[in-house]
DNA sequence: CGCAGTCTGTCATCGGGCCGACAATCTCGT
DNA sequence: ACGAGATTGTCGGCCCGATGACAGACTGCG
């Protein structure tokens, strides 16, 4: 039930309407919608559980599902059959995952995962379509978070091809700051205990070119590691870091 | 004017408004759209012509430009104050090119440039979202083309983390095959004279490993390579390799 | 509280791809 | 047709990161 996040839903009883209502209506992709369509998203919307760790699969097997985090996060990950793992990304609450399901056969098939105790609301497609098609403005909207999406992963593309493994490093350090992170005394804390395993996954590289990179962060001043918990000491160098993505 | 292409437009007079009729009429973009809103873009829309090589930017800088191509190629990259560059795409004929300028503030800005004597007709971003909010149901077709390219970007973001390098040659050259390729006696034509160094700046490695790459193909007689002219001799084999991504 | 399993820290070795260099070949404009 | 500029073919040295291995530290479950 994810009851130790901060936002959690239901508090131990089952999950209504009105939970997942407020679930959606703090989703941004959602926040101009109108209530009466909300309302119809909550009426299509499933919720459920995860246990961290559990891989995460459409509610009815037949038909595909778009979802949201209502608390958790959710790790966007493909594996190869070398054993290898590429990690996509570690969403957090709010997001909305999996929208190249609109289409009715997407390119290339993700694998999502909770990556600690989670609650999803599903929004099978066939139901969120129709919504859509009857209220079609809302496309709109659709249209402009993919162009994000797009941005976004141009973006990552661009930095993987261009920039230097520090920069990389910093640069997602910074953002699974922004996504997770709690701000505390001594600096910004990541937020995730992850393996370096983990963040090697997302940088192309392994778990022993993490380690010295991130003694080396430590060194500088720039980070402070407690065995599994990173806490960005100087955000400003970090950042300075990272832009200088060319 | 591209008139040594295939597909050219105007034939050495002044484009009309019914040649970007034509234009609009062939992307599989606007396929489904009714006559009348192609009439509508076919009025806000703008032909350019581009020598090879010229960087393409907004007819009126004070605006930004989604465009299409009528004739030619366009490099879609982005360069590195170290001097290196990273090709994203050659694209071809009737694509739609920086839809994601559709948003205020786009997250990444790749440079555009003709990879050989192209036309293009431009479409203001403000005058298109008139036309798309006037008749919403459009920006349903631009949010599933969104939702498509984002699996492509998904697909080459994996294919670069997870897949070896000659697999990545592999699918390069069967996707360049693909959009810009002739059949012809001996195997299908990649169609486009690609230094290997700008091979290179699309899988993220330098012209000599290029080189040594394309070799080892032309020796396993997967293709044949003429100087500049790269022809596939062995499709099936060159997509069984590619096939072996992950 | 103790143990099993996971994660970190570190090293030596190895290899793929980068860098710099240079000659040979091809293309294109004049 | 010819010459400048672009492109290819190729080599040796070098460096970063992968690999495999192992000890030590931490966590969480029973």
């Amino acid at each position: 039930m994810a009851s130790q996040s901060r936002e959690s839903v239901g508090e131990g009883t089952a999950p209504t309407h009105g939970d997942r209502l407020a679930v959606l209506r703090r989703c941004p992709l959602f926040a101009a919608w109108p209530e009466a369509r909300l309302a119809d998203l909550a009426r299509i919307a499933r919720t459920a559980d995860y246990p961290r760790g559990a891989e995460i699969f459409a509610r009815d097997p037949e038909q595909r599902d778009i979802f949201v985090i209502a608390a958790g996060g959710v790790e966007v990950s493909r594996g190869s059959a070398a054993g290898r793992k590429f990690v996509l990304s570690l969403s957090g609450p709010f997001e909305v995952l999996a929208l190249v399901r609109l289409l009715d056969n997407p390119p290339i098939r993700f694998a999502y995962r909770a990556h600690m105790d989670t609650t999803l609301v599903h929004l099978p497609v066939a139901g969120l379509r129709a919504i859509l098609d009857a209220d079609p403005i809302l496309w709109r909207d659709i249209a402009l978070l993919m162009c994000a999406r797009q941005g976004d992963s141009l973006r990552l593309l661009n930095d993987q091809q261009l920039g230097s493994l520090d920069q990389r490093m910093a640069w997602t350090l910074a953002d699974l700051a922004r996504i997770h992170g709690i701000a505390g005394e001594q600096g910004t804390d990541v937020g995730l205990r992850l393996p370096q395993e983990q963040l090697g996954a997302m940088l192309g590289v392994t778990r022993q070119s993490v380690n010295k990179l991130l003694r080396g962060f430590e060194e500088a001043g720039l980070i402070a590691i407690d065995y599994n918990r990173i806490t960005i000491r100087d955000p400003a160098a970090l950042d300075r870091l990272a832009a200088q993505r060319d």
